[in-house]
DNA sequence: GCACTGACCGTTTTT
DNA sequence: CGGTCAGTGC
């Protein structure tokens, strides 16, 4: 089996116990590495359901589970490893112990935008103004605080300014809001499974026990949670193999600590420490310039990237006017290329750091009659059209679920408006009850007026009716029951007067009743609360969606972050400027945060297998006014004249003079 | 209660 | 510039 592996590569499959840790390099071949290992460990007497696999995305997790069992070959009745995510790790744990902490079994897991409902009642409960702190900033010191396992007791203690001694004080009253709706945040799910860890140690025992051999793969993303929650699954028997690498860490911005993977020898006595270091995607002439630009990171463990195909094209770098002239330079290059034999759209990508970089490409591909995905964007649970109607789903598993209800009590519009939601909203805080049973109370109906009340009766009675029949009637038939019952779709028509925009739409609602029926088809015993959980976590199979839109032969646009784990034949890595890559925020924030930006270009750079070309523009519209921007300090780093960029801030008329000078020729002309 | 208007704000991202 | 949201007039 492990003949086509390099000695590094089988000395990663071949180390089966004990503590492991796997730099891999981009390119060298990790996954296959991890999924070998896998195999091996089987081969080898291992129970397949005694491995446990941890990823970070639910697309990795699939990948991996995906190759497993081709390697594996399928078998009838046959065990398979447990791979998931530690999202989905944690919410097992939880299902089985959750009740001492407090919450009941079947609590609820609230994404962002119930997170966002539960903030902005908090601070109106707490009388503080929005312009104060907005509920989105209130959100961001509180994930940042529980994602170092910061409480509410020491939140208050550590907040300096003003904004952070308010979120501080709500933090408290933001977690016991959660709790007395029996629900969970996304970050809730981590700490408390940590806490449930740290103050239960049957518990720990007891999740502890069921696995004999841990596999985390991309180590350098765990943030401080999942450190713990690793350490105390793993401490037993220290079969604990993690896989990562410090080069590509790029999720420092929440809560990731490339300490973690830096340090792993010294959590870990006795560990065996194998570098996978031969890149045999990107072709010599790449993979140079890849190196010399992360050499500038200083915390890094000490790996060279080594090519197994020599030669190659050198990276070119394209300078531009602006960011328009930017997509089409591009645009038309790629053309070009693309005439080229045996060239298929479906190998090149465009990457950019920020989300407002592809518009002006996506204008010109479109103009040019060019297929393109734009991978990531907005995602199908983030589409208004799928959020309401898994509204009314989570109201129908739980009315008293608020969120939910506010969402839908008036969508499509009912005669329920907000000043009646605001009054029975009140009314339901002053007798202590959830705003559902309040609904139904005579003091809702004099509270309201006929007419509304009328509407409300009314909504109650369909939601009821549906609730009754949950459990008995398939779920698919539910929701297209619910759609037409409701007027949900009619109510698009009537508001989306432009057709494709409609057309748009009403495919969302195909998509949800489609991925509803999907779940009842695949799940072995589907049930309401089943399926949500799975939306939630975003756990679904969704083959059909992603993986039909890269499969399908278009060119690939998508940022950096999500070009993380693939690779292009032929990559455009665009906007290499000041202000963007690196981004300005980290610019401005001081510490390694441009270090991780230099991971990020990295990142970049290294999913390029045959040809790389990177570019800016020499001006660049923010918010509507055009306004000059700078080469980026990578460019200069990349092509080794990173002594020109000192000399360049040493002064201002030298850095004129620079600029002008890279005018006239290319920066990158070696 | 609903639809329209204008002020405001600003972008790495996943679970 | 484009999207979101609160406020206004009907």
């Amino acid at each position: 089996m492990s003949h086509d592996l390099n000695a590094a590569q089988r000395e990663a499959v071949n180390t089966l116990s004990g503590p492991l840790l796997v730099l891999a390099g981009a390119g060298t071949g990790k996954t296959r590495v991890v999924i070998y290992r896998i195999a091996k460990l089987i081969k080898s007497g291992v129970p397949a359901q005694r491995i446990l696999a941890v990823t970070f995305t639910n697309k990795a997790a699939n990948e991996m589970r995906q190759r497993t069992t081709a390697l594996l070959g399928r078998r009838r009745g046959q065990q398979r490893p447990e791979i998931s995510t530690f999202h989905s790790l944690c919410v097992r744990v939880l299902r089985r112990h959750i009740t001492v902490l407090g919450y009941p079994k079947r609590f609820a897991i609230y994404d962002r935008a119930d997170q966002e409902s539960v903030a902005r009642a908090t601070l109106r409960e707490i009388k503080v103004p929005g312009e104060t702190l907005r509920p989105s900033d209130f959100l961001y010191f509180i994930s940042r605080w529980k994602m170092a396992s910061v409480r509410p007791r020491k939140a208050t203690s550590l907040a300096g300014t003003d904004k952070e001694h308010l979120a501080a004080v709500a933090y408290r009253r933001y977690q016991n809001n959660l709790k007395s709706k029996g629900a969970v945040d996304f970050d809730d799910l981590l700490l408390l499974t940590e806490e449930l860890f740290e103050k239960y140690p049957d518990a720990r025992r007891a999740e502890a026990d069921r696995f004999d051999h841990l596999l985390i793969d991309e180590y350098q993303d765990t943030n401080g949670s999942q450190y713990r929650i690793i350490k105390r699954l793993a401490i037993g028997h220290r079969n604990l193999c993690v896989v990562g690498d410090d080069d590509q860490s790029i999720y420092g911005w929440r809560g990731a600590e490339i300490t973690h993977i830096l340090r792993f020898e010294r959590d870990w006595p006795r560990a065996t420490v194998v570098r996978l270091e031969e890149n045999y995607r990107s072709t010599a002439a790449i993979l140079e310039r890849a190196n010399q630009l992360i050499l500038f990171n200083k915390n890094r463990h000490d790996k060279v990237l080594r090519a197994a195909r020599h030669g190659g094209e050198p990276p070119r770098i394209l300078q531009f006017k602006d960011e328009t002239a930017e997509a089409e330079g591009i645009v038309q290059d790629l053309k070009k290329r693309l005439a080229q034999r045996g060239t298929v759209p479906r190998d090149f990508a465009i990457l950019f750091r920020t989300n407002e970089q592809p518009r002006a490409f996506e204008m010109v591909l479109r103009k040019e009659n060019l297929p393109y995905v734009l991978v990531g964007g907005m995602s199908f649970y983030d589409r208004k059209e799928v959020r309401d109607l898994l509204a009314y789903l989570k109201v129908l598993a739980n009315p008293h679920d608020e969120p939910s209800l506010l969402r839908i009590i008036n969508t499509p519009p009912r005669g329920i408006g907000q000043a009646t939601v605001k009054r029975l909203l009140d009314l339901a805080v002053s007798n202590g009850k959830s705003l559902w049973s309040t609904l139904g109370s005579p003091a809702a109906r004099a509270e309201a007026g006929d007419k509304a009340a009328r509407s409300i009766g009314q909504f109650r009675a369909t939601i009821e009716s549906f609730r009754s029949r949950v459990g008995h009637d398939s779920l698919s038939r539910l929701v297209s029951e619910l759609i037409q019952k409701t007027g949900y779709t009619s109510e698009l028509s009537r508001i989306y007067t432009d057709p494709t925009e409609r057309e748009a739409r009403m495919a969302s609602v195909e998509e949800i009743v489609n991925a509803v029926a999907n779940y009842e088809k695949q799940a072995q015993k589907p049930t309401l609360s089943g399926y949500l959980e799975e939306a939630a976590l975003g756990d679904r199979d969704d083959t059909t969606e992603k993986d039909s839109q890269l499969a399908r032969n278009a060119i690939a646009l998508m940022t950096l972050h999500s070009a993380k784990g693939l690779e292009f034949p032929q990559v455009y890595l665009v906007g290499l400027e000041e202000g963007i890559l690196p981004h300005h925020r980290s610019v401005a924030a001081d510490g390694d945060a441009i270090d991780e930006e230099r991971r990020l270009c990295y990142v970049g750079v290294t999913r390029a297998r045959d040809r790389l070309t990177l570019s800016l523009a020499l001006t660049r519209k923010k918010w509507g006014k055009a306004r000059d921007s700078q080469p980026s300090r990578f460019l200069y780093e990349f092509t080794g004249q990173a002594e020109l960029l000192k000399a360049k801030k040493a002064s201002a008329q030298t850095r004129l003079k620079a600029t002008t000078r890279r005018k006239s020729r290319s920066p990158a002309r070696r």
